[in-house]
DNA sequence: GATGCCTGCTAAATCAATTTAGCAAGAGGT
DNA sequence: ACCTCTTGCTAAATTGATTTAGCAGGCATC
């Protein structure tokens, strides 16, 4: 019968110490790397880390946690996994962890604040020392109760005192907004849920755009709805119907999950060619390779992942940091917009 | 002076303990649904329970995990988050996860094996009941030492016998590439690193859809490289290259990433047309909004999702189904054809 | 009135690490 | 011979939960 991984327990630090014949104080002091800091003669030291290598010692992290407070685990929670905006920066965020020795849990809300509640709970629980969040909460209430270091990124809960990163979505879209709308004359928008602060900037950036360049809000040409595939595709069909079955000249979409719903009515009903202009907010490099141009607006993942767990390493070092009277601890990361549309006008 | 998250300690279920006038036993009975079978009054449940509630307790896993060995968290290891196919896989576990009371652990080693073996050791040090991993690594001695339920998916590292949910991609791949050249009469290759099963099922399936169809493999058609953008792009310009700066009438890829890389290149040269077939293993929804067809190959991301979480429970309750003799712990799901470019031939 | 049984609860051990406080042996100075 | 200092190490407490073993007190039975 072959041997299964339940026969053999893993290796304790008590079992190292005795196998070299050294207190557990001593091996904990020689793991940790306090060993010079402790007088440990650097022929015990040699003999102890040997052996934890032959014998694969592998810390139980729980133990661990449980007397020094430490888990050095970060909790980040985003509404969706595959979301490339948010996966990228996810990928940007564990590789900055790994880099100081940190690892990352990932949970996913789908912009549910019941389930964000339960995913961040179980977070905690888990004893993060600290946590990232796009949250889809109203209000930063339940953070603030958490008695536990917090980053909004992507997403600032409105009035929330909370250290953030965000793009600036309001400024970008409306430079993007006046510069379609002056070419076509007309512009749509189909947006997302307006309780988070990323669509309610998205949509003032439309409302600034439109203004600065004289064109006049036609409430029968905005949309809102939820996030997602569906809300992009029922949204764009009712606007379609609302509008004797023809396309507006120009849309633009406030999130690239909206946008695949909005393409996929499109090609299903034979519209999808270069008579509407077309952009949206988020990009992915498929854009490029467009029947048609898209123009999109980028957000900088891999500046949010910095600044991010910047601004999460601080709060560590200084609790004091995580209240802020002023809003200062706020960082606005440009959007950038990739034009494809050729010159404008 | 705002107070911050250092200030106060969470509360433990020593403190809830003596709050509701009970020992820790009897709380820790009742928070753990176990308070009918040891005979705690309804009086008391209820007590302690509301009690719980109101200041908000939150038990420390940790502490949990040292005693009962179990930390209902599972480690998930992919090469890469930002891929959708993966991205997909990773929230169909985590929602089957949660489901089941378990916390979802991601990690990615950019398919680099060192960098997989640091993720398996640091998600091991924090004690998850177990693993699923899309292994980059050439045997399982590591997973095998690591004392822990594994399950791999995605790829099923050669001659291991560890339980494994596959796609069929060689079959598939098959039936594709049988179809695509009858009718272009020329198909060229383009593969990641040959190390890996799942490239090798995928050039097996490119051999076998040849044979098929009754075309000869030309060596001058097929590159293989890594996985990744730039390795399309390299290997595509190189074909280019070595063809006279001509295109292959058609063109299949063995992953997503190297398709977007072979995008990249045909747009920046101006090849981005009709005149080339295009296929490739993995799908993406925008691939229905080309300019041109792109056949493709999806796995069924919740099926492998699915199975894998299944596996690894059934390890779990009973860890003899972890060492299989006759391989019968491999799940193979079938491949799903998108075909995009009209009827066949 | 001794015995057993049921109800409702608790004390203490345990898990695997970290951390505090301190001890023994040898060196060096006077 | 005595004191002090340094070197190299260790015993024991601690962390917050779970879990085992068992204890009062009331009731029923013979």
């Amino acid at each position: 019968m072959a041997s299964t991984h339940k026969n053999k327990k893993r290796m304790t630090i008590a079992d190292l110490a005795s196998l070299a014949g050294v207190s557990k104080t001593t091996a904990s002091f020689i793991l940790s790397g306090r060993a010079q800091q402790h007088r440990i003669s650097q022929a015990t030291c040699e003999r102890v880390m040997a052996l934890a290598e032959t014998h694969n010692f592998c810390p139980n992290i729980s133990a661990r946690a449980l007397r020094s407070q430490r888990t050095f685990t970060f909790g980040l929670v985003i509404p969706d996994l595959t979301n490339y905006g948010f996966s990228s920066t996810a990928k940007a965020l564990e590789i900055l962890c790994r880099q100081s020795g940190y690892q990352l849990l990932i949970a996913s809300s789908d912009d549910d604040p019941d389930t964000e509640r339960e995913q961040v709970t179980a977070l905690v629980e888990r004893q993060v020392d600290g946590l990232l969040v796009a949250s889809a909460m109203t209000d930063d209430d339940f953070y603030r109760r958490l008695d536990c270091p917090v980053v909004q990124i992507d997403r600032h809960i409105n009035s929330s005192t909370l250290p953030a990163v965000i793009t600036d979505a309001r400024q970008v879209t409306a430079q993007l907004v006046a510069r379609i709308v002056s070419e076509c004359h007309e512009l749509a928008y189909i947006g997302g849920l307006d309780t988070l602060s990323s669509e309610q900037h998205r949509y003032q950036g439309y409302i600034d755009g439109l203004a600065a360049a004289r064109y006049e809000l036609k409430p029968s040409l905005v949309s809102r709805g939820t996030f997602g595939r569906e809300s992009g595709y029922r949204q764009i069909k009712a606007l379609v119907a609302a509008n004797n079955g023809t396309l507006p000249k120009g849309l633009f979409c406030s999130s690239f999950t909206l946008f695949e719903g909005i393409l996929q009515y499109l090609k299903e009903n034979g519209l999808l060619d270069a008579s509407c202009h077309l952009a949206t907010f988020d990009n992915h490099d498929l854009l490029d390779c467009m029947p048609f141009a898209v123009d999109s607006i980028a957000q900088d993942c891999s500046a949010m992942a910095a600044h991010g767990f910047e601004l999460l390493m601080a709060q560590l070092i200084d609790p004091a940091t995580a209240m802020v009277d002023s809003g200062s601890k706020t960082v606005l990361l440009p959007g950038i917009i990739h034009w494809r549309s050729g010159r404008a006008c």
